[in-house]
RNA sequence: GGGCCCAUGGCUUAGAUUGGUUAGAGCGCCCGGCUGAUAACCGGGAGGUCAUGAGUUCAAAUCUCAUUGGGCCCA
């Protein structure tokens, strides 16, 4: 059953009606557990770090997975859907340092590691429980009550099962590394966790005095002063040409030892004037020279090798600054593989805390970056600070707590990489991705430049290292919970968190001795790489491992290339050799509106919550699906949500259409179906049928291949234009119609079909609002996801219908803006219009749509204009050339220039083309030659000509009475309609409505009195002068109308039928809805169509007839019956061809002509206003022999306006030769148009007749015409009747 | 510095595979219209060096190269 939607989209108070009913019956459940039995697909979810609030992108993120699950579960498949959430790790950590004040390492092992990494775990889940809350509010279906969560027993185990295969294939090692370190959190950081930003620090040039002759210094430049206590060596490139230049400055001289083309440079920065040359070496020549390095180091910290303090080769050297680089082994990566190869030590007098050890006694304590300053100061004192300046570059920071990191020498456990290179990148040219290039370009690059992964820290919240070592340097690597139990210390159940973890302890299976647990947890990327076995509790699992792995799809973020596209792969190529994903679909970034990243420090942040609380949920989810490609970032623009709501409300404004009118005619929308409907669609219902199969599959399509935003478009441009634009609009007289016949039946099923495709294609995209449709249109399940997916049929597709409308819609859009232009509003009809289209496909398609034509552009008529041929009223002139015609009949030509003109053109140009028209003056013939006239065609002022993508189209907008009747009744309605509504009147109300006008419009207004009254539902409608009390005054054209209305009871409405008091008020009611409001409407009607009309009780029926032939009997006189015969006419001896008869009041006499005609074997044709059945005549020629003048459309009538067209056809009757034509009712033709223009036409057909030998016989009823036309007219004829 | 991606009116964008009408929309702005879907809706107008420069071609927003700017990732 169809039921009313609430007339307001207010999306805050329906979705969480509807999320409140979800929960209330476990719809959810039920929807999973409906499509249980279809083929698995494993989608895993990336788990978000739990921070406890959402922010725009995790929500982009859950809508995009949203939004393909519920697509893959109404395509049959049984999805796992279960959410993760990332919740080990320093985030957490730093916030329960701040909340329990504790502020370093050993501040935290001083309050109790335990006692900390309890608040940890129970703030983490405080955290997830509301991440959950959000999500479900954006409307997400994931199975929340079942999460798999990083921190679980058994997701801990899956881990440290890897790490025992990483063990197990010789890939983890523990080794001195230079990494980056953050001396607050005291950990090792790996790439994934650092965040850059540009920083300032100095950029300094120092003097390296060479050993051997200290007045020549090599030039280092670096940006960390602080490293240089740890100088080891300085690296130049081995094939970069260096010179020994001699600078001046201030009468003193420097022996410099640079890179050459960086002479100059270095010459301006330090002041110097002049420079001069004294030697040139290729790097490769420096190797080995000694130098004093700026600090000494204290042996007893560390011993000089071979190489210490001289230069070393290294092709990462740049030529730009001075070309040599300082190298601390201990304190950069580059540096530290120059000094493995150079045998120099790895010196690190930096701590765990980022301060300077005893090493270094000067500094000793301070930060290192601190230390900066001092150093600065300690080098120019000596003289070896050449020259320093500020810089501004790319600095590393920690990713949760934001200090800047250094690098620092220290041991770490790695998986190396190198042997699971050549298999991760064949498993990444496996995988599917979206775009391509994400895979093929992306991730490959990743993948070739990897290095060993770090995966140790020195922290506390994340999963232990299962690795335990003996003094002896023996290792244990335990893989599952149960190698636990063989150590001291285990308790069953326990939990293997640090610290409790750490109290478990094995006997050395070498020495005997105890081993320990290495103190350090893992990188949180291995936890979340794990995940796509972990969540399946493998190993302990193994059941549903098989069942699911590996995953089918996953989604995220560009930049999880780095991230958990990356770990994942690393993973499980370790663990199964193989990537634990067949697809990914990468994402963009939500950006704020400059498109900058979103961050607090900004305070450009977005909130997803604020956006669902103003627009809804499924406005934040369409706009953002939509919006962009999905890998593509996205500015969220604050209009975005507001614009998709707009689109949103529009399709809720379509169904509360649909379902009032449905719902009020209790429409059962599955009693019929597509092929029962077939016979009752018009063209329009297949042209939307044709539309929604194609926005289904383009659909279907866009989200197929990832095109998500091309999906959520079509479907935008489909409720927008196809549906909400164009096919409400045409249907809307159709629902408005009160009878149930098959035409409103089939715009209904139309309507219906249309609104649920759209539905259920929506319905992934925006759950909410699909739902409420749903269940206020369809509701045979207990949720739209549970429907299946609307597949496309190519058949019910008809492109040349499609084409068609288009074209229909194009010149409904150029009569729109020409009624602009014009300033006609859309209620004035327009009196024809005439399209000639450039084929006649054109017109055909056009004709299809004729009446969906007439309707959307208020136009009276239609015609069409063949491409060869010209529109008649296209008024062909023919323009005498005076000169040339002068030339050759002097005393004639201002004779023939008048004759030309005034002679059909149409037939004069024809003629001169074929070079025999002649003029016949005086009795001689005179030829016309081509250069005597041109011609030229002339638009009558009323018409536009305008042009469309396929033709020409001419508008004509001449006003009539008739239309200006019309367009007044409009007005008029129109303004009773806003007086209902502003009285706030129901749609059903029956109103009393009186009106004030001047004559005209009341003449107007009496002409529609039938109309206006029905369209207004008005029992009773009054016209005066008088002005009106209470009533409100309207501008309408600059008329002034007033009106008055109110709405009645019942009971006062039969008083209308007062004289006929057997009627109940149920009969009244029919007698309304039929449209007949007072007995004088239906007075009109035959006895028949009084017994039809629907709900009025046949015993009454009768009753009503009886009543109307005894008033009619009082009411109507008797007509006059005119005695007065007319004189018989003498017949006339001869017909003359070639002439024109005229009759004024004769038509027996005309008819006879023609008779006399047809006995002379000439082809006849009668035109008459008299129904042909009425005449005797008509009844002896054939019926194409007759032609009925009327404005009824009829079998053979003609409208008696279509002047141009009826010339046409008279004149085609005298070119075939022969002919013979009776035109009755000449007056007629000139009422419905005017007088000038049926007089050409009778000269231009005079002449066709002469040239045709043709007979031309006009009668005309004397009395309609003025004496003068009168005259006119005999003019032009040869023989008067 | 390297890899990948992006650049079209004030803003957001279509124009993808396959170069081919007058570069099409929406928002905003101005003007008008409509009014029983109505806190809606429709039409019109102004507004574009398609980032810049070169090349290929009969033809380039589209293909190629370079440059500039932005994003992500890395060094």
């Amino acid at each position: 059953m169809i039921k009313q939607v609430r007339p307001n989209y207010d999306p805050q108070k329906m979705e969480s009606e509807v999320q409140r009913n979800w929960d209330s019956k476990d719809i959810y459940s039920k929807t999973k557990k409906m499509r249980a039995d279809g083929p698995d697909f494993y989608f895993l979810d990336g788990p978000p770090y739990t921070t406890g609030s959402i922010h725009l992108g995790t929500a982009m993120n859950k809508t995009l997975k949203d939004m393909l699950i519920r697509y893959w579960r109404m395509n049959g498949l049984n999805v796992r859907d279960q959410p993760g959430f990332d919740m080990h790790g320093l985030p957490i950590e730093v916030q329960v340092e701040k909340e329990v004040g504790v502020r370093s390492k050993q501040e935290i092992e001083e309050y109790g590691i335990d006692r900390f990494v309890d608040i940890c775990k129970k703030f983490a889940m405080k955290l997830h429980g509301s991440m959950s809350d959000q999500f479900k509010q954006l409307g997400v279906w994931m199975d929340w009550d079942n999460p798999y969560l990083t921190i679980k027993p058994e997701y801990i185990e899956a881990a440290w099962w890897t790490i025992e295969r990483a063990h197990m294939r010789d890939l983890l090692v523990s080794d001195d590394r230079v990494l980056s370190w953050c001396p607050r959190c005291e950990t090792a950081l790996a790439e994934a966790e650092i965040e850059y930003w540009d920083e300032e620090d100095p950029s300094i040039f120092v003097k390296f005095p060479l050993s051997d002759d200290p007045s020549t210094s090599l030039v280092i430049w670096t940006t960390t002063p602080w490293t240089l206590p740890a100088n080891m060596a300085v690296a130049v490139h081995p094939d970069l040409q260096y010179v020994r230049v001699e600078m001046r400055h201030e009468g003193q001289v420097e022996s410099l030892i640079i890179a050459e083309n960086q002479m100059e440079s270095v010459a301006e920065l330090g002041g110097f004037e002049g420079l001069e040359v004294k030697d040139t070496f290729s790097g490769r020549d420096l190797e080995g020279r000694y130098y004093n390095p700026p600090f000494n180091i204290d042996e007893r910290h560390i011993k000089p090798t071979e190489w210490t303090h001289r230069v070393v080769l290294a092709d990462y050297v740049e030529d730009a600054n001075t070309g040599i680089v300082h190298t601390a082994p201990g304190h950069g990566p580059d540096d530290f593989e120059t000094g493995k190869r150079y045998g120099l030590s790895p010196f690190c007098p930096v701590n765990e805390a980022g301060r300077f050890t005893n090493a270094v006694p000067n500094y000793e304590g301070m930060k290192a970056r601190g230390a900066n300053q001092d150093i600065l100061n300690y080098l120019d004192e000596r003289g070896l600070l050449l020259h320093h300046h500020g810089t501004d570059h790319r600095y590393g920071h920690c990713w949760r707590c934001r200090s800047s990191v250094i690098f620092r020498n220290t041991n770490q456990w790695f998986i190396k990489i190198d042997d699971l290179k050549e298999k991760m990148s064949e498993e990444v040219g496996r995988v599917k991705w979206s775009p391509d290039w994400a895979g093929s370009s992306r991730q490959m690059n990743w993948v070739d430049g990897a290095r060993d992964w770090c995966i140790s820290r020195q922290r506390y919240w994340g999963i232990p290292m299962p690795v335990w070592e003996c003094s002896c340097g023996e290792k244990k690597v335990v893989g599952t919970f149960d190698q636990l139990r063989d150590g001291k210390g285990y308790v069953e159940g326990m939990d293997p968190h640090r610290p409790w973890i750490d109290g478990i302890t094995f006997k050395c299976g070498k020495c005997s001795g105890v081993m320990h647990r290495v103190r350090d947890v893992l990188d949180v990327w291995f936890d979340s790489g794990v995940a796509s076995w972990a969540c399946l509790n493998y190993p302990s699992d193994k059941r549903q491992f098989d069942r699911w792995f590996p995953g089918r799809f996953i989604t995220e973020a560009h930049d999880q290339t780095r991230g958990w596209f990356y770990s994942q792969l690393a993973s499980g190529v370790i663990s199964f050799d193989r990537c634990p994903y067949d697809e990914v679909l990468m994402h963009g970034w939500m950006l704020d509106p400059k498109g900058q990243k979103m961050s607090k420090s900004k305070g450009n942040v977005i909130e997803p919550l604020e956006v669902i609380n103003e627009h809804g949920a499924d406005a934040l989810r369409f706009y953002m699906l939509k919006a962009n490609a999905p890998w593509e970032d996205t500015a969220f623009q604050k209009e975005g949500p507001r614009n998709a709501r707009k689109v949103l409300n529009t399709l809720w404004n379509v169904v509360n259409f649909a379902s009032t009118y449905m719902s009020l005619d209790s429409y059962e929308p599955y009693t019929s179906t597509m092929s029962d409907m077939e016979a009752h669609f018009r063209n329009e219902d297949r042209w939307m049928i044709s539309r929604t199969e194609r926005m289904r599959k383009e659909v279907s399509e866009g989200i197929e291949t990832r095109h998500i935003h091309k999906a959520a478009r079509a479907i935008e441009d489909y409720i927008l234009e196809d549906l909400s634009r164009w096919y409400v609009r045409l249907i809307r007289d159709r629902m408005w119609s009160e009878e149930g016949d098959h035409d409103k039946l089939a715009a209904y099923f139309t309507l219906h079909y249309s609104i649920m495709s759209v539905t259920r294609l929506l319905a992934p995209f925006c759950p909410y609002i699909t739902e409420e449709i749903y269940q206020h249109m369809d509701g045979r399940l207990e949720t739209v996801h549970m429907t299946d997916w609307p597949s496309f049929n190519e058949a019910l597709m008809d492109e040349s219908l499609e084409m068609s409308m288009a074209m229909v819609q194009e010149i409904v859009e150029i009569s729109a803006s020409e009624r602009q232009r014009r300033n006609v509003k859309l209620r004035w009809p327009m009196s024809r219009m005439v399209i000639k289209g450039e084929t006649e496909l054109v017109n055909d398609s056009i004709a299809v749509f004729g009446d969906v034509l007439k309707q959307q552009a208020n136009v009276k008529d239609i015609g069409f204009v063949h491409p060869d041929q010209e529109w008649e009223a296209l008024i062909l002139r023919a323009i005498p050339n005076p000169h040339a015609i002068g030339k050759v009949y002097r005393q004639w030509s201002s004779k023939i220039a008048k004759l030309l003109e005034s002679r059909p053109a149409e037939m004069v140009r024809a003629a001169v083309s074929r070079g025999v028209y002649e003029i016949g003056i005086e009795g001689q013939y005179l030829k016309i030659e081509p250069n005597m006239v041109s011609f030229s065609y002339e638009l009558p002022e009323s018409v536009s000509a305008t042009e469309f993508s396929s033709g020409k189209l001419y508008l004509d907008f001449e006003m009539t009475p008739e239309i200006e009747a019309e367009g007044y009744t409009r007005e008029l309605i129109r303004r009773i309609q806003q007086m209902r509504k502003d009285k706030r009147l129901d749609v059903e109300e029956y109103i009393k409505t009186d009106v004030s006008a001047e004559s005209r419009l009341r003449n107007y207004f009496n002409r529609w009195k039938q109309h206006i009254m029905k369209e207004t539902r008005s029992r009773s409608i009054s016209f005066t002068e008088e002005p009106i009390e209470g009533g409100k005054t309207w501008d309408i054209q600059g008329a002034e109308v007033s009106i008055n209305i109110k709405a009645v009871q019942l009971s006062q409405v039969s008083q209308a039928f007062a004289e006929m008091p057997f009627l109940s008020n149920d009969d009244v009611i029919a007698l309304n809805q039929a449209g007949h409001y007072e007995v004088s409407s239906l007075e009109a009607l035959s006895g028949k169509e009084i017994l039809s009309i629907p709900g009025l009780r046949i015993a009454e029926a009768m009753k009503i007839v009886e009543h109307l032939k005894k008033s009619e009997g009082i009411s109507v006189k008797p007509a006059e019956v005119s005695k007065k015969a007319e004189p018989v006419a003498k017949p006339i001896a001869e017909l003359v061809k070639g002439s024109v008869y005229m009759a004024v009041n004769k038509p027996d006499r005309s008819q006879e002509l023609l008779r006399q005609a047809i006995g002379s074997g000439m082809r006849p044709l009668m035109i008459t206003r008299t129904p042909p059945s009425k005449l005797d005549i008509c009844n002896e020629l054939a019926d194409d022999c007759v032609v009925w003048l009327s404005s009824i459309s009829k079998e053979n009538s003609f409208n008696p306006r279509e002047l141009y067209r009826l010339e046409q056809l008279i004149s085609l009757n005298l070119e075939r030769g022969n002919g013979a034509i009776l035109v009755e009712g000449l007056e007629y033709l000139i009422t419905n148009n005017d007088f000038l223009s049926v007089l050409r036409v009778v000269q231009n057909l005079r002449d066709q007749a002469s040239i045709r030998e043709g007979v031309l016989i006009f009668d005309v009823n004397g009395k309609a015409l003025d004496d003068h036309e009168l005259s006119l007219l005999e003019r032009e004829s040869d023989i008067m009747v």
